[in-house]
DNA sequence: TCTCACACCTTTGAAGTGG
DNA sequence: CCACTTCAAAGGTGTGAGA
């Protein structure tokens, strides 16, 4: 199957995107929607590092429709979304110009850690793809999927039956761009608040960040 | 723009504990 | 045995300064 991917608008209405989608008797759900939706009305970033790095948030499906017995492989890839580079200017997304290409000797996907398993398995729990890494290392021997800075992603779900034809899937709210350092503040805050990991930002009552500085700054203070 | 050391946090899984 | 708790190590966060 082929997929005209959505043109760039920066961000849009909320309830665009379907969070279903249906192949062949075969429905995926998208299960974070509402994150994903969150995220993607701020034009959603993902920060590509060196060692690699996981997403945030992560693809995360609910799958029906299988065939119980069946052996089935899930794999995500993230391909260019467009042929663009683009820049953060004036608290905009605006393209800068032809893109890096997309080498496809270099491209990765990720197989889900349970694959191969039976239509059964896959169907009796959410498929999450939270240990996929994210690097923008050209030499990366990880395994990670490589990716160019400033450029713009979307992910694929790609359902594989054990001898059939592929099926593919792809959500457009989970559309992102791919930076070494975040862009928009918005997106920041809202990394900060819906990631687990990054609690220690959170500003919340009297336990904040910058209490906890101020505290050791004084209980330095005090000591010398 | 990119990289790194860092404080701060969650997750993981082994070891301990009681029924 | 099993279920639950405790604890320390491993590892995922954005930061902020420097390149």
């Amino acid at each position: 199957p082929s997929f005209v991917f959505p043109t760039f608008q920066g961000s849009s209405p909320e309830g665009d995107f379907p969070a279903v989608l249906t192949h062949k008797d075969v429905t995926v759900t998208l299960e974070n929607n509402n994150v994903w939706k969150q995220f993607h009305s701020c034009t959603t970033e993902m920060i590509l590092t060196k060692q690699g790095r996981r997403m945030f948030p992560y693809c995360r499906y609910r799958l029906s429709g299988l065939e119980p017995m069946r052996m089935y492989t899930l794999v995500l890839s993230i391909v260019p979304a467009d042929q663009y580079k683009y820049r953060w200017s004036n608290s905009k997304w605006e393209p800068t110009g032809i893109g890096e290409h997309h080498d496809q000797g270099l491209s990765r996907v990720f197989s889900h850690h349970y694959s191969p398993s039976q239509g059964s398995a896959w169907m009796t729990s959410l498929v999450s793809f939270y240990k996929l890494k994210l690097t923008n290392n050209m030499s990366d021997e990880e395994g990670h999927i490589i990716l160019h800075s400033m450029h713009r992603y979307i992910p694929r779900l790609h359902v594989i039956p054990a001898v059939d034809e592929c099926m593919t899937f792809v959500f457009p709210q989970t559309e992102f761009m791919a930076v070494t350092t975040y862009q928009n503040f918005r997106i920041t805050q809202l990394k900060i608040n819906h990631n687990p990991f990054a609690k220690g930002f959170r500003e919340e009552g009297s336990c904040s960040r910058l209490n906890r500085i101020i505290t050791k700054v004084r209980h330095v203070t005090e000591a010398g």
